[in-house]
DNA sequence: AGGGTATGGTAAT
DNA sequence: TTACCCTACCCTC
């Protein structure tokens, strides 16, 4: 689920849902109990996506640091909810609705400086508006690590996550074994502007969706939302799509699209 | 019941 | 590099 559109998605969400009201915080399974304490009873004023991380400002003063890691979820629910099932890390109950988040990686109160220094090792995130594209490139320039580790760098550019890497070099017809300073000033370009999109484009659709939608066509089949990524062969050449491994994780690439 | 897998990341070695 | 953490789901036995 979580690459960075997830989580802006999930910021706008519950921003709308919960924002303004008094809410009922609880921690069911017992690992967040000092952050329930401290904010049962108070209000979410706005909340802050910066790559794959959540920062939720409440009325009392205090930041909310969430990290869904890679089984992180919230599940919603109407006012009043069930008894929360299952390992429940945390539960925001509203007037209207209530979210439970499970498995993060992290949920906890910042500390006056934790956010600084969060925001210090994170490179630009596309999906902001504040974002620095030259700071980007100037991360690139200075890696000879290969661009498809770099991407998943999130010092050097924040919110990519496994798929997005995928699909973004092959849409450029990247090789991912290049190593990304030696990309041109122009492509490094692209893969920002392409990140920007297809990451823009997954907040609005909810999911991750690279390919075109033919026209007429309601909604694209899962398996045929992507280039790449898990597909044996290329939606693009119909060439195949090798798997391979860089930056401990799984790498799909096409053989013909994405030469050397 | 148990194993493998997943869109992520940190800390120790 | 490796070990480890987190949870849900799918497959096989």
């Amino acid at each position: 689920m979580p690459e960075g559109h997830t989580i802006h998605r999930l910021a706008r969400d519950h921003l709308r849902d919960l924002r303004g009201e008094s809410l009922t915080v609880t921690s069911p399974q017992g690992r967040a109990v000092q952050a329930a304490t401290v904010l049962d009873g108070a209000r979410i004023e706005a909340i802050d996506g910066y790559g794959k991380h959540l920062l939720y400002r409440w009325s009392t003063g205090d930041t909310l640091h969430v990290h869904l890691g890679l089984y992180g979820r919230f599940i919603r629910q109407r006012t009043p909810a069930e008894p929360p099932r299952g390992l429940k890390r945390l539960r925001l109950a509203g007037d209207r609705w209530t979210t439970d988040l499970s498995g993060p990686t992290a949920c906890e109160l910042f500390d006056p400086d934790a956010e600084e220094r969060l925001l210090a090792r994170l490179g630009p995130d596309p999906l902001r508006a504040d974002a620095d594209p030259d700071r980007f490139l100037f991360n690139l320039s200075r890696r000879r690590i290969p661009i498809g580790a770099a991407l998943l760098d999130q010092s050097v550019i924040a919110g990519i996550g496994n798929v997005y890497r995928a699909e973004i070099l092959h849409v450029l017809a990247i090789d991912p074994a290049r190593p990304a300073r030696e990309l041109s000033e122009a492509q490094a370009r692209a893969v920002w502007d392409t990140a920007a999109r297809m990451l823009a484009d997954g907040v609005r659709q909810g999911r991750i969706v690279t390919q075109a939608k033919p026209p007429g066509a309601k909604r694209l089949a899962r398996g045929e939302a992507l280039h790449v990524y898990r597909r044996h062969a290329c939606a693009t050449c119909g060439g195949p799509v090798t798997v391979g491994e860089m930056a401990s994780r799984r790498l799909f690439s096409c053989v013909v699209c994405q030469q050397g």
